[in-house]
DNA sequence: TATGAATGAGAGTTCATTCAT
DNA sequence: TATGAATGAACTCTCATTCAT
């Protein structure tokens, strides 16, 4: 490819990411349904015409949208992971990962929880066959953190998939209080720690357990 | 009242449930954006002008039927919270009490879930200021107990916003993964004690906390 | 049927006829692409939505118009040439019913003939395989009064489908030329009596032929 | 004009006829409406902006197509008419180029009884002021022709222009059908005899009428 | 009170044409 | 001269809402 047409493609590799990127400050803010394609056009400062010789629908522009970011995503947690050794070191490298991506990458947490829960249950089919892929994968990475933890006895005999699940929606909820503070008290990826720990240990107060035939855990069941 | 109207009104009030079962279907099935109001009319079997006599417009339609069953789920949990007496076993109401009413109400989850996370970052102002404080009051309640517990040396000094957000999470996706089953393998409910231990205990092998030994957590799952 | 809603049923039928005469205006000058349905709408003094309250597409209400037409068409013809005994009769009751029928309905002999030939090639298949059908019945019907002519021994041994598509051209161009005068010297049907004899007879001097064995013809062929 | 400039000259001229022949090929498959200036583009093998430099519009663009091929099919007749001497053989020369040539310009056909029939009924004006000139040169030369061979006593006193449309509406729908025969049967030119014949002589059995005073063509009118 | 026909703003999308490179 | 990205008017169609009956 000549110098010149390198330099073309390279500047329409940056209006599509333009387009993006308004889209998603717009689908976060109003979600898919209330923003408009005009106003992705004006948010990006093009005409709507233009917007669509990168996009050939506005479903097809959400998909690029959510695709290119749950790519980075997953493939950042793949990395943190592989190098990690213990399964409770690889639970770390997802719990951070997650926290710093959506730390960084606000506004797409609100794309990307809302993808999750609720509004593709009509559109799942229609929707991304690939983000649903993702998804899915990256939940049984979990569990297979899980799985070899049982196996080498670092954990407790858990069901790898329900406890993958937990995690998931453990992180969902703290990211999003976090994101909801109107002034977040600071860092998102210092929570890390105590989520681990939560995941962990649960909220019993150890010393207790140990010390004596504490009655309560009885009236539980 | 004459009894001519007092049944008049009782027969109001039917059609007016009628028409919101209706809606609580179609929502579930497709969404607040992708149902018409023209659609729940015919599914309820009533005029659109009629539907329009219950209700102003299609979001307070919506809303009121997030409303009223976020108003007996919450009766339900304050209730058997009320009569609880240790924290643990609050939590324990807490979380028995989420899984059997959405085990009930799959189809309120959709909606629900789907309130929670996404589409209504828009519309929070406009919809429910009501509904919104339902949520809050809720995860406020589980805050309290876990105070509460952390105050009567029942659990580790956690943060307690931040701990019953975790919780919320935990059950929310554990509801979905249940509903997204096609066949689930048995009742819901049956998970509210290994998730209370997840929770209390989380994944660790006891072994460490057992040294000591600490025969209990076996007796719990 | 209550009284009152045959009255709403009929005046709704009114109203469909109403539009289906704006759009059959508009698209005889117009044609079908360069007419929009906003147009139509104004023509015919609705608002956009009610129009496609009565049809749903744009295609489908062309469809609409033409079917309605061609049906009343199809059905005076028949209806003629059933009582109509000789093969000869029946070909004037076809040649003098269409002339007759597109002089009352000018407007909608643009829309056939337009139909007839050309822009469908491409929409044939999505258009109208009745209105299709209905133009293969009635030339078919040509071809078997030919065919019973040539069995009767009214007519000379000719092909019969090709003759009847001779036919159908002949009175195309024919009502054709007389739509294209503004002022038309007089009314359409006059002209059945000599479009027979020229279909009958052709153009030669018919003495010529009667009287010897005429030597052009041969150099004819 | 140099060499060099010679040789530009008549490339240019290549590359407007390929850009026609692709703008032929799709409207005549497609229709005008539906064929899009970028598909001819891409058809022809040249970008948008190139076909913009050698057509200044769509109109144009087919207006140009539309001219050059009658004014070739003008030619051809023109030719043919001015060397053939009595009315009979004139009109033989017209049918038979007239097939010759759409059998040899089928996609042609498409446009041109398309054009001769339907949409231009609004563009006439817009269109082909030429064009139009042209369809109406070739009708009044068959009028002539009808007009002279009356005078020879070749032919009925019928009326010329009306004689020439029938015979323009024979034509046409005689190719018409042959085109529309997915395999026809044999070629079309074959047809020039019987069609002669059946403008001459029409199709009542000539016995008939030379044996007595036939009584049909009395009820005829 | 119940009805459902009428409304029209607004949505997504297309495509002929321009013009800087 | 050739290119093709950018443009935006115009199109078809939807649907929440109103109001006369």
């Amino acid at each position: 490819m000549s110098q010149r047409s390198l330099r073309k493609t390279r500047e329409l590799e940056w209006r599509r990411q333009d387009i993006l990127a308004a889209a998603e400050r717009l689908f976060s803010q109003k979600g898919f349904f209330k923003t408009s394609m005009v106003e992705i056009a004006e948010e990006a400062e093009f005409a709507i015409g233009t917007v669509y010789q990168f996009f050939k629908s506005k479903e097809q522009m959400y998909l690029s949208l959510i695709e290119a970011k749950m790519e980075k995503f997953a493939g950042l947690i793949d990395e943190r992971v592989s190098v990690a050794t213990s399964a409770t070191d690889k639970l770390e490298a997802v719990i951070r990962t997650k926290l710093e991506y959506f730390e960084k990458n606000r506004n797409f947490f609100r794309i990307y929880v809302s993808e999750w829960s609720g509004f593709e249950w009509t559109l799942k089919s229609a929707f991304g066959e690939q983000t649903w892929k993702r998804y899915q994968a990256q939940l049984e990475l979990v569990g297979d953190i899980m799985r070899s933890g049982i196996r080498r006895g670092e954990f407790r005999a858990v069901d790898p998939a329900e406890s993958a699940y937990a995690l998931h929606g453990m992180l969902n909820s703290t990211i999003y209080l976090w994101i909801l503070q109107v002034k977040p008290p600071g860092s998102l990826v210092t929570k890390s720690g105590s989520l681990l720990t939560l995941f962990l240990q649960g909220v019993s107060r150890p010393l207790a357990r140990q010390r004596s035939g504490s009655p309560k855990p009885k009236s539980i069941v």
